[in-house]
DNA sequence: TGGAGTAGGCGTCAGGAGGT
DNA sequence: ACCTCCTGACGCCTACTCCA
């Protein structure tokens, strides 16, 4: 019996879909997906028609065959599976995969500038992976981002882990961790996690005025309260330092330079961190819990111990200030712009896991498919002996 | 063993999407 | 209009493999 080939509308767009989605992914020559269209390659023609129009089709399929017979044909898939490729944004970028992967000399007449711009109009990997996890059950969602009031523990009590790592301006990695009862613990890494150990104890100062921008540290082994004004901040905070004196450890002023400067950043990026007025452990908690790695660097000014940070972004007046302020936004975009690079590599690498997994199944569908028209087309066509 | 090729990851930039 | 997020593109680096 010789092969006969399905040239079958939704067969077809499945086919080609994955296909194009795949060479989409395959832009950067990284990922290899196997495709559908190998599973048609050696088939010849028979009409179907679906019942339905296409997408969401019934299972029950016409498969008009050569000799005129029209059979019903009850699929194996008996839930209409929708492909990846559905979704009408990704269609666009599939249109623009055709041209690129055609050999025709249209593909050429695409330049570069023209293919970024509808390769960056694709809907984000979470978004796409995510609405496939809405139709199909089997693949896991990307988590949503945790809205900051639900990460953030209403009590202190409950925020002594997990550790963040901060690195200092001299490259230094130091943990900072909020231990129970509002213990800041900094500690190097690169020691033997015992030296370089320092502990803040913070208290909330309760309800701060408006627009206030202190963070005032007591430092139980230094003389005196040492208070600092920090730009843009809208919290009071004390901070105690007991300064666990040891071999190795961070020199003190060393550590509020640094910690001043975490609370800056803290408080310059209020909307992640949802920066409570009166929730200085709130917040710093969020920072903890949420923030994997984040670089301080030391004020490009000498901080001496005691000295008073009175400026704010409004009475930024000399050029210096000016740069330094164009210098630290500069930064924090770049870190947050690292940290989103980073998740969206590693969306980007779910998504193809998820979508290599789909083509697995969909492979093994076309299977059984084929499988089935040959059933059927043994059934339907006439004993010849 | 050293150079070439390849794969994978990272940081950065640019620009679109979407929210306010 | 402005801001933030997301992601493609690019360049760089590192690890690994292959081959002369």
């Amino acid at each position: 019996m010789t092969m006969e080939t399905v040239e079958s509308q939704q067969d077809r767009s499945v086919t080609h879909s994955v296909a194009e989605h795949s060479s989409a992914h395959m832009q950067t020559g990284q990922m290899s997906v196997p495709t559908l269209a190998q599973g048609f390659s050696a088939l010849t023609t028979v009409s179907v028609a679906g019942s339905g129009t296409g997408r969401g089709s019934p299972a029950v399929t016409l498969v008009q065959l050569p000799s005129g017979q029209t059979v019903q044909v009850q699929g194996v898939i008996q839930t209409p599976h929708p492909s990846v490729i559905q979704s009408p944004q990704i269609q666009t970028v599939q249109v623009a995969t055709i041209a690129e992967t055609d050999d025709s000399a249209d593909s050429e007449v695409i330049d570069s500038h023209k293919r970024r711009e509808i390769l960056s109009r694709r809907p984000s990997y979470r978004k796409i992976l995510n609405e496939l996890s809405s139709d199909v059950p089997g693949i896991p969602k990307i988590e949503e981002e945790k809205s900051e009031e639900e990460g953030t523990p209403p009590n202190i009590a409950t925020m002594a882990v997990p550790t963040s790592i901060y690195q200092t301006s001299t490259g230094q990695y130091t943990h900072f961790a909020i231990a129970q009862g509002g213990t800041i613990q900094i500690s190097n890494p690169g020691s033997d996690g015992v030296q370089g150990l320092q502990a803040l104890t913070m208290t909330n100062s309760g309800a701060p005025p408006p627009g206030a921008t202190i963070v005032q540290y007591a430092a139980q082994s230094a003389d005196g309260t040492q208070q600092f004004f920090v730009p843009g901040s809208q919290v009071v905070v004390q901070v105690h330092v007991s300064l666990a004196a040891k071999k190795g450890a961070v020199p003190l002023a060393a550590v509020h330079r640094e910690f001043l400067d975490c609370q800056h950043f803290l408080i310059s990026d209020a909307k992640r961190l949802s920066f409570c007025p009166t929730g200085l452990k709130n917040a710093l908690c969020a920072a903890t819990g949420d923030m994997p790695t984040y670089q301080i660097r030391a004020p490009t000014t000498a901080l001496p111990q005691g000295v008073v940070m009175a400026a704010s972004p409004g009475s930024l007046h000399s050029p210096q200030q000016l740069a330094e302020e164009a210098t630290r936004k500069r930064e924090l975009r770049l870190m947050k712009n690292r940290e989103a690079a980073k998740e969206c590599r590693r969306r980007k690498k779910e998504y193809v896991k998820c979508l290599e997994s789909r083509v697995a199944v969909l492979e093994v569908q076309n299977k059984k498919l084929i499988e089935e028209l040959e059933t059927l087309k043994d059934i339907c066509s006439p004993k010849t002996d």
